[in-house]
RNA sequence: GGCGCCGUAGCCAAGUGGUAAGGCAGAGGUCUGCAAAACCUUUAUUCAGCGGUUCGAAUCCGCUCGGCGCCUCCA
């Protein structure tokens, strides 16, 4: 049984061969901090945490690297409008999007390496590629030249010929060809500015992943991932630099995610129809967002729509609605192996299927459906009996296996009666009610059922759903929880 | 213009040659005073359409229709 990752630069499904076993070097390309971050960035977050996390578990070492874009066009703009420093906007913007991070449940990457902090490494490859005659200076900037290289293309499936007759490649007379593109930009009065051979001047965006992938992972490292819109042009022209300096291909495995669509259509800034991810958190719950990302492969395109979080975050509260009885029904931990082997291969070998989410998921579904079944049991049993005894232990064993393997997912981590009560607390604030109010109508209503006055307790239950809280009659007492439609 | 992706039940979605996972919604049942939750049963002779290859096709090939992406900063 052994992991197969869709590699985009053969368009194939291949087998998994770490360069140096146990040892797996990842680069994600991070963000550039300008702005909030979008709901697309999440799910590439989420997309490359399962897979930091998967590694871990099948047992690598995995060494993950995310960096952070911070200094760029965009980011000096921000600064014009907003009367900040070019650097202050960026720090602002790490900081936003580590809380962003944080909330979803995203792992820190072991590295996080910042462009400017790395302004030597990038010199020093642009230098090697001036001295190849692959790049050449003009006007205090430094290009690439995409004819040096002769497998320009290679991981977009696109050739020269075909781009040169774009109508989209911008036209910059200056410039040898039309394709070729900066290493390095000449500064101008007031820009962020590093001295180099060239004169003062900032780095291009390309040239910093391809500097820092390689000081960090090496000249060839395991995997490089991103989203999909990375692909071209800026992956190609990674691959262009550092094998063009190196002479060796820099990456074994090119990652890359599909897009988060609104209505069917990609979201994008030029469209000006994104969510932020600050935006999308305030109205579902960031557990419910990542299992909603998780409910389709990560290459296809995911359609962000209400129902579909919905239907998610319904999903994850079941699982959380079982995992609140562990602690009832097993109150101590019985013995026993920590998880059941059975499920853990299933699902092993399902995520082992170019990471399928969507069917670890839906396999987890069922061992849910299996576990409640289960408790169904339990209940009709007598308790001092061998039989119930029997069940519990593989009760405690089925949950224990079941957190085990969401935590794989970055899923059912939290305490379940905070789980449960973060929903609570939301549907209070929205509906405007107090909890005393609730529990004074469920005394009341318990008091009128024990007078068999059916009419009145069924009217106070119905007020109640009428706000969105449904309540639930058990032998141990009434208890309620929510409506998640 | 070049390159590429997708079209599976009311909805979301997995499935890339061996006879359609899973979820939401719906229907019936168990439980319940009645409900809710949970569980059980049920819901696609069929995978946009038409041809072809094959013993066998949702899966491969061709054409048609429909939707989308990249080629410009974007996850």
């Amino acid at each position: 049984m052994s992991l197969k990752i869709y590699n985009t630069i053969t368009r194939r499904k291949e087998k998994f061969v770490p360069i140096n076993p146990p040892k797996v070097g990842m680069y994600v390309c991070g963000v550039t901090v300008y702005d909030l971050c979008h709901i697309g960035y999440a799910r590439s977050a989420i997309v490359f945490d399962i897979i930091y996390r998967y590694m871990k578990f099948r047992g690598y070492d995995i060494t993950y690297v995310r960096n952070f874009t911070d200094v760029d066009d965009k980011i000096i703009n921000r600064a014009g409008e907003s009367g900040l420093q070019w650097n202050e906007v960026a720090e602002r913007y790490i900081e936003e999007f580590n809380a962003d991070m944080a909330a979803l449940g995203v792992l820190t990457p072991d590295v996080e390496p910042k462009a400017t902090d790395h302004i030597a490494e990038m010199l020093e490859m642009i230098e090697a590629l001036v001295d190849k005659g692959m790049a050449y200076e003009l006007d205090g900037s430094v290009y690439f030249s995409v004819k040096s290289f002769a497998g320009y293309g290679k991981l977009s499936g696109k050739n020269i010929d075909d781009l040169l007759s774009g109508a989209r490649v911008d036209v910059d007379e200056s410039k040898h060809d039309p394709l070729d593109f900066a290493l390095w930009k000449a500064s101008k009065p007031g820009e962020p500015a590093w001295e180099s051979p060239w004169g003062m001047g900032r780095p291009g965006w390309h040239i910093e992943c391809s500097a820092m992938g390689r000081k960090y992972l090496g000249d060839t490292f395991d995997i490089h991932g991103g989203g999909k819109d990375l692909v071209f042009p800026h992956h190609e022209n990674e691959i262009a630099q550092s094998e063009g300096s190196s002479g060796k291909a820099p990456v074994n495995v090119w990652i890359h995610n599909g897009f988060v669509n609104i209505n069917s259509e990609k979201m994008s800034k030029s469209l000006n129809n994104f969510s932020t991810i600050k935006d999308i958190l305030k109205t579902y719950h960031p557990e419910a967002v990542r299992f909603f990302l998780l409910t389709s492969h990560y290459r296809s395109p995911i359609d962000f729509n209400t129902q579909a979080i919905t239907s998610a975050g319904k999903n994850l509260y079941r699982f959380y609605d079982l995992f609140s009885e562990e602690k009832k029904l097993v109150p101590e931990a019985p013995p026993g192996p920590e998880t059941d082997t059975s499920p853990t291969e299933k699902f092993t070998e399902l995520m082992n299927d170019d990471f399928n989410t969507a069917t670890a998921l839906a396999f987890l579904m069922e061992e849910l459906r299996r576990i409640n079944h289960l408790r169904n049991e339990m209940s009709r049993m007598k308790k001092k009996s061998d039989r119930y005894k029997n069940a519990r232990t593989q009760f405690a064993l089925g949950v224990r296996t079941m957190k085990k393997l969401g935590g794989v997912l970055g899923l059912f981590q939290r305490d379940p009666s905070d789980f449960i009560d973060s929903f609570k607390v939301a549907k209070l604030n929205e509906v405007g009610v107090t909890l005393d109010w609730i529990q004074k109508l469920i005394d009341t209503r318990a008091a009128a059922r024990a007078e068999k006055n059916f009419a009145e307790s069924d009217r106070i239950r119905d007020e109640l759903e009428g706000k969105g809280i449904l309540l639930r009659d058990t032998p141990e007492g009434t208890t309620w929880s929510i409506s998640l439609d």
